[in-house]
DNA sequence: ACGATTTTGTTCTCTCGTTCACAAGCTCCT
DNA sequence: AGGAGCTTGTGAACGAGAGAACAAAATCGT
């Protein structure tokens, strides 16, 4: 999204700082983590690029590739430190600190969201979760009451949210938007099928099951297309 | 995915078989067809690029790159006719035809995805809600009865079922995913945070909420770094 | 009938991401 | 100490996708 525009020259002189990683790679990194862990809870120590990026679902060369780019973490003719590499990782993504996040329409979706119990388990603290309808408002979800859109700005500043979980319908997803971004949310993850308007300083991730649904479709008939060529061939 | 080794030479006489269209042009494919559904409900005759682009959230060169694949459907000076392309787009996606799908694991997020609205409105049709907990065997769940695991066979073959919806823990994904598959499901929507290995037939496609927070976490992290570096500078 | 205007379809270039292939570097064995 | 055997890290080739820019084609007004 935003590029730094002269990094190159710094790249030598700053270690920590300032290494733009290419996004195809930080959306993998989850991953790994996530393949480190079960690893560690198994008690491996160590582990070639070959084997975790068999776990990760891979190619090993990317796997190498993708680490490179926060450093230098394995050792040659060994492998990676299971426990090292993930701490590497999760300090690269920031799941070392807690982010709080706050939840924005509790229907269906927003119910399971609130119940998921893998936002918590990774430093992601659910700050509260609102709705616009007056009788859902007071209705306890998975340990957390149902607030007032209009606490939004107070629940915000109050408890440095930085990141908002859109699950509204379409037809207020916008509107929802602009009242997270107002209120200082900087991140949003959209459920809704909607195409959101946010300035640039503001990101946006998209998750929309029915598209993914009709992604499988297509080449499902494709399938069926290809069938019938060849048998009728 | 897989790619048509020539069609460059076929691309005149079968207007309509065999164009591999990219994949990245896919995933585009169903957000016009949503914005096309708005205009056509808003009564709107014809879009031109540039406009149907703005309400899709992409470039006007990139939409029309898009739709040049699937066919010549525009008119020079003109536009595109908003019910024609709906249509050109949906027959292409498959959504002319139905889709049963089933979802197996009815959890916090299982109850959602039956109850979502979606689906039924694209073409997609739930043949069945499964669960492996006897307990759960039995509830109704929007409008549907929950179906035990041991079913799927039957379901499947007499359904014609060739999608699949996994939303149980991650544990039990891979188990599911082998019983979808050998049941004849050739296409699986994932949604718990497991790596699934599959016949190269078969399409998966992997929908992970903490993973996109993950990388929204990210980008919150380099902003923040940006804010101290520059106001320390 | 014809030029002005609009908007598509497509070519070309550039950037980003993937994969290959191999030198560099570590460990272990003799 | 030195060589054999792994495994990492990366340079280079390759491929896919994004965006700019423009020629081709349609409409409209005169």
């Amino acid at each position: 999204m935003t590029t730094a525009p002269s990094r190159r020259s710094a790249r030598v002189r700053e270690e920590r700082f300032d290494r733009d990683i290419p996004e195809a790679t930080i959306a993998r990194l989850p991953v790994y983590l996530r393949a480190l862990t079960t690893l560690s809870e198994r008690h491996v120590g160590t582990v070639s690029s070959e084997e975790l990026a068999a776990a990760a679902g891979v190619n090993s060369a990317k796997l190498r590739k993708d680490l490179s780019y926060l450093g230098t973490y394995g050792t040659r003719g060994v492998g990676y430190d299971v426990d090292y590499l993930r701490f590497q990782i999760a300090r690269e993504i920031g799941l070392t600190q807690d982010w709080a996040v706050v939840i924005v329409g509790i229907g269906n979706l927003g119910h399971a969201l609130a119940n998921f119990s893998g936002f918590a388990s990774r430093g992601f603290r659910i700050a509260a979760l609102l709705d616009s309808d007056p009788d859902r408002v007071g209705e306890k979800v998975g340990g957390l009451t149902i607030s007032a859109l209009d606490d939004l700005d107070s629940i915000v500043v109050r408890q440095q949210v930085s990141i908002g979980v859109i699950s509204t319908p379409a037809s207020a997803a916008q509107e929802v938007c602009d009242r997270l971004v107002s209120a200082g949310v900087t991140s949003v993850l959209n459920f809704a099928p909607a195409v959101l308007t946010v300035p640039a300083s503001v990101d946006v991730r998209k998750v929309d099951l029915s598209i993914e649904l009709q992604i499988l479709a297509y080449h499902e008939q494709r399938k069926a297309l290809g069938d019938v060529r060849t048998s009728s061939a």
